[in-house]
DNA sequence: TCAAAAGTGTTTATAATACACCCATGG
DNA sequence: CCATGGGTGTATTATAAACACTTTTGA
């Protein structure tokens, strides 16, 4: 036996994934009422146990698979919880993971195996475990990231609206945004085509849709943002 | 037995530090020869096995105290490593914490225990396991902190020039930056204190030493100082 | 014809950057 | 008396924020 590796250390090790949703109304997270122990009927994040030979990334991969049939979904890294007693039955650590999906594109008949159910921000009810201080995490991350990078197309449909989008920043960001503004700093980034087509449906003028180019989104993905100084 | 708690998955869960120190010159990163399988020989990050009975906080203090002797040292958890292999011995995730510390303030005979040693980062040789990728997501994570918070006056004497603190800076960064803007820019954040004292070993004429006010630093640390648009 | 949402530019304020000279002192 | 690093302020540019009216068309 190797110094140090003691086989009592050993432990479990569990992923937790925050996943939010928008809707063109409300930012929302995906909680699962738990039809198992510990904590049967109690709400919580969708989770499971790390398997002996998985990553973390692939662990909550599968994880948010699972629930809801997606796949290519950005996923990131949060923040590893480790309070001795978070899991009353068996000393687990937990990593978290929040990804951001389209609230449209998920497969209903896996969340309803599931018991899942989508809540508002500020509706969301007490968690097992640390599973709210999750939450407040992946939030604050969520906004921080909206503001400094283009992240969150992922939340819209493939063609929307200028005011779909700027929705949605208000949504993340929790604070209403300028029109003007919003478009001009939206236009200088420039990522999106703007199309020919309108949409008819938000009013009787008609909205131009937008799509977004991808090449030049990942463009600004890899570039540093902020960096000031 | 509870659902899902398979003994099989259980593993190793381990802490390693990024130790970086300052000493008027370089941005420096204190690394350990290991005189222990696996890998002996070769440098790595300081690092150790999470007990049972402790969080990862706990470890990473105890771990950054065990080769410093030093207490009370600003610490942050960074990200969890996972590969399935990155230990050749036996499957350990390792969760990555970076400090930033006074050179001159550790204890030299520990480090010498540990056949530890400063290197610039500019000299950084070919660390185990992950080791190298721990280190630059640690770097970059310590420039972005630099840039949007006054994080970094740990690494200073407690009574220091503005030279210095612009050096500080400079390295962190490594960026040249103007002496007057650079001046400025401190002062509108308003957390010194101009002491009377100057320093006199830098320069015939002499430079104030300043003091850092810890309240106001206090109050801008829990401030979110991005969140633009 | 009017209600409801879309679209569009300019002005002002704030923040970041660029830039050059005098000062004090020990050797 | 001069070499060395210390100290200081303003002008310019870039970015962010504030702000109001016209257009379209289905009901």
């Amino acid at each position: 036996m190797m110094v140090g590796y003691n086989p009592d250390d050993k432990i479990f090790h569990a992923v937790d994934c925050i996943i939010f949703g928008f809707n063109d109304e409300d930012l929302k997270v995906l909680l699962i009422q738990r039809d198992f122990e510990p904590e049967k009927g109690k709400w919580s994040l969708m989770g499971g146990f790390l398997k002996k030979v998985e990553t973390l990334d692939d662990a909550a991969i599968r994880i948010l698979n699972r629930l809801t049939g997606m796949q290519n979904i950005y996923m990131e890294q949060l923040y590893t919880f480790s309070e001795v007693n978070r899991d009353p039955v068996e000393r687990t650590i937990s990593t978290s993971y929040y990804a951001i999906i389209n609230i449209e594109k998920h497969n209903e008949e896996l969340i309803e195996n599931y018991n899942a159910k989508w809540f508002s921000l500020s509706e969301v009810p007490n968690l097992i475990f640390d599973h709210n201080d999750m939450l407040d995490k992946a939030i604050k991350r969520l906004r921080r990231r909206t503001s400094i990078s283009p992240i969150g197309f992922e939340l819209l449909p493939e063609k929307f609206t200028m005011r779909q989008l700027q929705k949605l920043y208000e949504t993340i960001l929790d604070k209403e945004l300028d029109k003007r503004n919003f478009i001009n700093k939206i236009n200088s980034m420039d990522i999106l085509i703007k199309l020919k087509e309108k949409d008819m449906t938000s009013s009787t003028k008609g909205s131009f849709l937008f799509q977004f180019e991808k090449a030049k989104y990942d463009e600004k993905q890899t570039n540093s943002f902020y960096l000031k100084l």
